[in-house]
DNA sequence: TCATTAAAAGATAAAAAGGTCTTTTAATAA
DNA sequence: TTATTAAAAGACCTTTTTATCTTTTAATGA
């Protein structure tokens, strides 16, 4: 579905959320080791999601990554079209072309339905409210050091 | 979401399923034309998803591949399967774990339903009704000489 | 039985995705 | 203003997926 990168990059994203302010950067570092991601390429990931306006940095000691409040109203659907773009919504279940009514595919009609209402999902809940629902009711960023019996 | 692979067998057993039967068998070269797909890489796949009984094929001259009546009550998550196995389905949309309601990522409260709803559609319906459905009411499956205005 | 036809099998090549490493730039605090 | 810190940038490597090519095997009809 997803490829690795925009997963990385959306719980990345949400640690940020839940660990980071203007007050508190943090670095690359620190966050690939919490959510359990390769240290290089998660820093490869953040550079490109400066550049699109999701999480913010700055360099120099005390510096790192943090999301402003202004970041913070962004939604997945954000981040997920920096990374992969939004192709992988757009474009027909099985490979024909852009998913189109006029000419359907053979699971056109199956899959459409569920497509859309998913992306309309991603998009109406900020990146702000998916942290709050976080510290909340309690979701994983990691398995890493999570006893799974 | 899914592999080239998967989406080209298919499409290419719906195919079969339209223009095959016993007496009537249709080489890959004839297939691989009909939907626009890379002849050599069509041979290999046809070649899985005999062993994997979701077509039959036989040798020799007036030889091809070809749907049997047993062939057509397989589904389409049959194929699927064959192909690329079911962990597309049935891992996290994050990529954290086998996905799991006691540890949810943040966004398994929304994908959970509709993975599984589709996943039944994908179920429920087999090749034999898919086909009616084609030639029925007209589905695409190949883009290859259409007029898209 | 023998030539022909078409799939089966397997080796190989190209492209894309995933991952790593090294050097450069900018911020800051001493 | 300088040493230090951490991100930015870019080159590079590895693995997986996608695609191709060649040889072998089996079925058939003459
Ligand atoms: S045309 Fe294939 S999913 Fe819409
Ligand atoms: S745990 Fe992530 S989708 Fe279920």
């Amino acid at each position: 579905m997803l490829s690795r990168a925009s997963k990385y990059a959306v719980l990345s994203t949400l640690f940020l959320a839940e660990h980071s302010n203007v007050d508190k950067k943090i670095s690359v570092k620190v966050v690939a080791e919490s959510i359990d991601v390769p240290n290089p390429f998660l820093a490869k990931l953040f550079q490109q999601l400066v550049r699109g306006k999701i999480i913010s940095s700055t360099k120099g000691p005390n510096g790192g990554f943090f999301l402003t409040e202004k970041n913070r109203q962004k939604n997945v659907l954000d981040i997920i079209e920096n990374i992969d773009g939004l192709n992988k919504f757009n474009d027909c279940f099985l490979g024909l072309n852009e998913c189109d009514s006029k000419n359907p595919c053979p699971v056109h009609f199956i899959v459409e339905p569920f497509k859309n209402s998913l992306l309309g999902k991603f998009r109406d809940k900020t990146i702000q409210e998916f942290s709050k629902e976080i510290s909340e009711n309690g979701r994983v960023l990691t398995l890493k050091g999570l006893d799974l019996s």
